[in-house]
DNA sequence: TGAATATATGAGCATTCATTCATATATCAT
DNA sequence: ATGATATATGAATGAATGCTCATATATTCA
């Protein structure tokens, strides 16, 4: 291993129970599927997208100048994480967001990101 | 495209400024990439593991039992997002969060999974 | 200087993933 | 029932990605 030269003697307590301190695997698994779904342009823009209004997947498909199948492939995906919930009206189905924490999280990043380029 | 039965005027009113309302992948592309860094199991408990205490490559490698190759791909891409930032102290490299920002981040995320499951 | 240690990095490989294409299912209108 | 419209879905494909292996670079110590 390496020999560290942390001149604290915190750091050998903080080292002790490091390992033990990491959620395991399953414990970590749905936020970073979470992330994971936040991590694709397309999926961002329908997030967006669905953030002003609720909207039918012709309709998104339409804002984003994709193709239908495409952007069902990525709404089946959201709605297996719960991001994303659905109801039938007719012949179209709305999508809308679960949950307005989603908007919270997109926010707090972009902060993140603004901050970071004011440094350099 | 869909013809859909919103019954609210306001949905048309939404859907004409819609389009443009949607950042344009420039925009969206840092923080889709932050996303993405944040998406793998591998990077989340790194990050976490730095959110404990300041590590050396060696250190984080022990720490999640892997080989110190990975790692360093690993923290070399988290580098080039300014998620971490890292100084050379001998021998070793000691890497430490950019910003505190980045748990703010995680626990909000943890708390929308938490909600989530308590609705079914 | 030479050996040992810590970290970085390029190439190769296997896997994951986003999109497309074709087609299935569901609903509505006639 | 039939045709038209909206959405879902499976298979195929090309691109992106994470890990490993081998090796390069940097630093310390003797």
């Amino acid at each position: 291993m390496s020999e560290v030269d942390f001149p604290e003697q915190e750091h050998q307590n903080a080292l002790n129970h490091l390992k033990e301190s990491i959620p395991a695997n399953e414990e970590l698994e749905s936020m970073v599927n979470v992330f994971k779904a936040f991590g694709d342009m397309t999926r961002v823009k329908i997030i967006l997208a669905l953030s002003k209004t609720p909207l039918s997947v012709g309709e998104i498909a339409d804002t984003l100048d994709m193709s239908q199948s495409s952007i069902s492939h990525q709404l089946s995906l959201l709605r297996q994480l719960n991001l994303v919930s659905s109801v039938r009206h007719g012949r179209n189905i709305h999508y809308r967001l679960s949950d307005q924490h989603i908007i919270t999280i997109f926010n707090q990043t972009k902060e993140h990101i603004i901050e970071d380029e004011n440094d350099q």
